[in-house]
DNA sequence: GATGAATGAGCGTTCATTCAT
DNA sequence: GATGAATGAACGCTCATTCAT
């Protein structure tokens, strides 16, 4: 089988997007939104300012474009953890460590992530919408996991994605704790906590 | 004839930074801090721009001040709701019903509120302290509910402290839920979901 | 002989402006006019802001009046002063003097009168009309002086005005250098530095 | 073929540069520097408010430099027509011709540069020492002069500063004149009365 | 007369966006 | 495609002036 067909031309477009999308999520993580300049981020990506508008029609665009794409890797790292255990069990200490060591791997995107959750109460409602799709999806493999759990009677009867939202706001709670540096503890430890917690909380018994 | 002490000035002056701070509340919820003008929060108020001027000394400090009011009263509430009743076990649930249901109320205060969560995390160091004191002052009084419990052994030992905060965080996430739109449930249920989420979290067996 | 007919009012209204106008040449010299703000002088006169435009129109108002004020005073001490002494020599160092000493004792008011007089070159013609009167007002006597010399043959033949123009520029010259430090040597001898040069140049050999 | 050096871009950003200046000149000349706006100076100049920006980081910045600028083109046609002639007497003749005439010729600029020797007396310290950095500056060569003069007995014994701070003085008197036209003579006439009264006061005998 | 809270026009500065090179 | 000079709308903040008390 042949190339799957890109051209140099797009080989190149990709390069330049992905360099500009790091460069974005630096800069917007470090400041702020509003506070970084698409000055700011041409200059951390070493290009000119005008090369930006080739790419992203404009600083909002640019800006979720850089979202999506770390929360799109953030899910996949998410779904590929979970896909590597079997038990209900697993799956779901695997999400939340999954999560939680991504956090730390990547706190720049997390930074813009958790600020952009927030704004997002104040944002226009079509960003709202599509906002809502990405948030939600990280969410469904959780709880179609804990719908199996509930299934096989581990987890006691609850509506799995009122669960799977708990288990993310406890997640991301955590992560919070540890960015602004009121968890002292170890990464394992507070996964193991938030894990409990939630496994008590849910569980059969 | 008792004076109550408060001169008609200060009258005037206490009733002009209400209004101020509820048109900024208003105006900062619907369009966040950085979209907000001041000429926004001063046509809410029915003044003049300059005005504000001799209320608060700069868009920050606005809303710092309509930021803080609102935590004071969110917290004061909390408190008196937790001191009405008497077992660890209603003490946790009257402070998860008392958030929700002041949510439910103050939809204004909690959209600022919370994209100002978000956002501390980009902010400048010296006001993430601030926020942290009054974030942290809230979950106090329920960590001393929570050391109580375990010493007494209705909880099982955890650390107060961490334990509060994730009941802040699961609170926290359902009000965001229902801000949103994702939950459909009743006010009570939702309530009840989270206590119970919680009590089986931390209950001793 | 009876009172010269000033009520209580007007006495308690001049108190006022001269009040005012002590504290408005005391701010418009440490800080420029447009550096100045009606509130300042307000605080220096210890009254409120809006009591001075009971006394006087506008700003503008303001300052005027109070370099009006100034110069008057400036001009009648040089005309005590030349009219105390006799001869041609005497009255055109008499000038000189007092002068420099003036500017040693008002340093506030000469800091407002030469910024002005370098703003006159850029000020609105009716400004510049009646500084102009102001300014000639004081030269005139020096000229009478001079005339005088000229035809008792002390003083070369020149232009009466010119001359005094040039005294004037060269006294001012002498106090700005005093005032900004340029100058070490004693009041004395800067004054007896001017005459010199001013009588060398003037006398008739 | 050689390169003299300059980008095309270098030539571009001098001939805005200068282009600004001009302008703000202008401006500044008729309206003092508080009340003239970026907003005058960039419609005087043709370009847009921002652009202006690009050049200059503050209006003060802008102002400093219009006249800097002024005051170094000043000093050296000062320096060329005094390099000119030979001997004392003619280079301070030469300087003071070069200045009137200099000042007929750049109204604008003489303008801006007296309010602004007016208002340094009001200004913050440290604009003040560069300021006293380029009046001085002007003063040097001709105080050069003088101590040459006195040295060969053609000047009476007279500290060379001093006295070439009074030819400034008196120069720049006599430019005011006729700035503000109290002097109907002509440039030559003008010119000559003050190096006739300047050579006569500093000449021995 | 005296006050000082209220007003709102005005301005310096920033920065997303455009477009000629 | 890439650049970065140019643009101008937008906004925070100031302060002279007014006027109800």
């Amino acid at each position: 089988m042949l190339s799957v067909g890109k051209s140099k031309k797009e080989v190149v477009t990709e390069f330049r997007q992905s360099e500009i999308l790091a460069a974005a999520r630096r800069v917007f993580a470090s400041r702020g939104f509003h506070d970084s300049t698409i000055e700011d981020v041409a200059e951390a990506a070493g290009i000119a300012k005008g090369t930006i508008y080739l790419y992203y029609a404009s600083k909002l665009d640019l800006y979720w474009a850089a979202l999506k794409a770390g929360i799109v890797a953030m899910v996949e790292e998410a779904e590929r953890q979970m896909a590597a255990v079997a038990t209900v069990r697993e799956k779901m200490q695997a999400f939340i460590a999954s999560k939680i060591n991504y956090a730390e791997a990547q706190k720049d995107f997390f930074r813009v992530y958790f600020s952009e959750f927030g704004n997002a109460l104040t944002h226009p409602a079509e960003m709202q919408r599509e906002f809502k799709q990405l948030y939600l999806g990280q969410a469904r493999m959780l709880s179609q996991v804990i719908a199996d759990g509930v299934r096989r009677k581990e987890l006691r009867p609850l509506a799995p994605e009122s669960a799977a939202l708990a288990i993310a706001d406890l997640t991301r709670g955590m992560i919070v704790q540890r960015m602004v540096g009121w968890s002292k503890a170890s990464v394992d430890d507070d996964i193991q906590f938030v894990f409990d917690l939630i496994w008590k909380g849910l569980s059969n018994r």
